[in-house]
DNA sequence: AATCCGTGGTG
DNA sequence: TCACCAAGGAT
């Protein structure tokens, strides 16, 4: 049995009114958005996304800025280095596809920050196609209602893609639907913390809730480690020096943001390994470009 | 394949 | 308070 045809029901009445589901919305503003969404909240995502769209409309447009714009006009959505790869996608798009986001999931897999999650709801998403999407949203529903387990297991595209293909309908509107419906109902509904079972669509046909919501066994999935002291609070001070400077930043001024030597010098070495930063101790040092 | 990569909201 | 969580990707 499909948890399609509910998951469609229900998405078509209870799904949000989101930028990237308007009608008409350009496969370049899916593309953007859904790099965006890397691992950065929806709430977060929405007004950085019409900013950014309004001043690069079209992927030529960003390639023509240097880097440096998008990764200030990325402010502080994290993960900077995604600023870059939308940059150089970009690029790329305006050289090799003729400033037009491809269709295909091999030439978007080829893109800078396109991996196999992105490509497909790309393909999907702005373009009609029929293909699996899997995020950690939709890895966790099929957990859930299909497998009957708490918690998903670790993405492994061999065994996530053919699950997901398994709940497609064969039509590809309606398998877009499903695709984002699953993906919506695990934002909203079969959420990690406390899922809202009662106001499931899914709840008489939830292999999970049918074994009596059992517990998750064996270890946590991706641990994180603390951000306060972390080196990646360290990266974060210098690039938000960089972002806030139009003329390079001194050794003086790096020196300021971070008290530790050893783990300042080793942030900004990896901040300039990443081209997110260039200069060095005499010049001082910009954002690239 | 395990680790690294930002930032902010929240129960 | 603080650990957890958030439409992953690259190496």
């Amino acid at each position: 049995m499909s948890i399609s045809p509910a998951v469609n029901a229900w998405f078509r009445e209870n799904g949000r009114d989101l930028p990237w589901r308007r009608p008409g919305f350009p496969a370049w503003g899916t593309l953007v958005s859904e790099i965006m969404l890397q691992q950065t909240p929806v709430v977060r995502v929405v007004p950085r996304l019409e900013q950014w769209l309004e001043r690069w409309p079209t992927p030529p447009d960003l390639a023509a800025s240097p880097a440096s714009d998008a990764v200030r006009a990325w402010e502080r959505l994290g993960y900077p280095r995604r600023a870059l790869a939308l940059h150089a996608a970009a690029v790329a798009i305006t050289d090799r596809h003729g400033g037009v986001v491809p269709e295909d999931v091999p030439s978007l897999l080829a893109l800078p920050g396109v991996g196999d999650y992105t490509a497909r709801a790309v393909a999907v998403f702005a373009y009609g196609h029929r293909h699996p999407v899997v995020d950690t949203n939709v890895r966790r529903v099929l957990a859930r209602a299909v497998e009957g387990v708490a918690e998903p297991w670790a993405p492994r595209a061999t065994r996530d893609l053919p699950l997901m293909e398994s709940q497609l309908p064969a039509d590809d509107e309606e398998a877009r639907v499903t695709n984002a419906g699953v993906m919506e109902l695990g934002a909203l509904v079969c959420t990690a913390r406390a899922p809202l079972c009662d106001s499931c669509p899914l709840l008489e046909q939830c292999a999970w809730v049918a074994a009596g919501r059992p517990a998750h066994v064996g270890p946590r999935l991706r641990v994180q480690p603390r951000f306060e002291g972390s080196d990646r609070q360290v990266r974060g001070l210098i690039m938000a020096e960089l972002r806030a400077s139009d003329i390079p930043v001194t050794s003086a001024e790096i020196e300021r943001v971070w008290t530790d030597a050893a783990q300042r010098d080793r942030a900004l070495a990896g901040l300039i390994r990443d081209g997110l930063a260039t200069g060095s101790p005499d010049e001082g040092y910009t954002l690239p470009d």
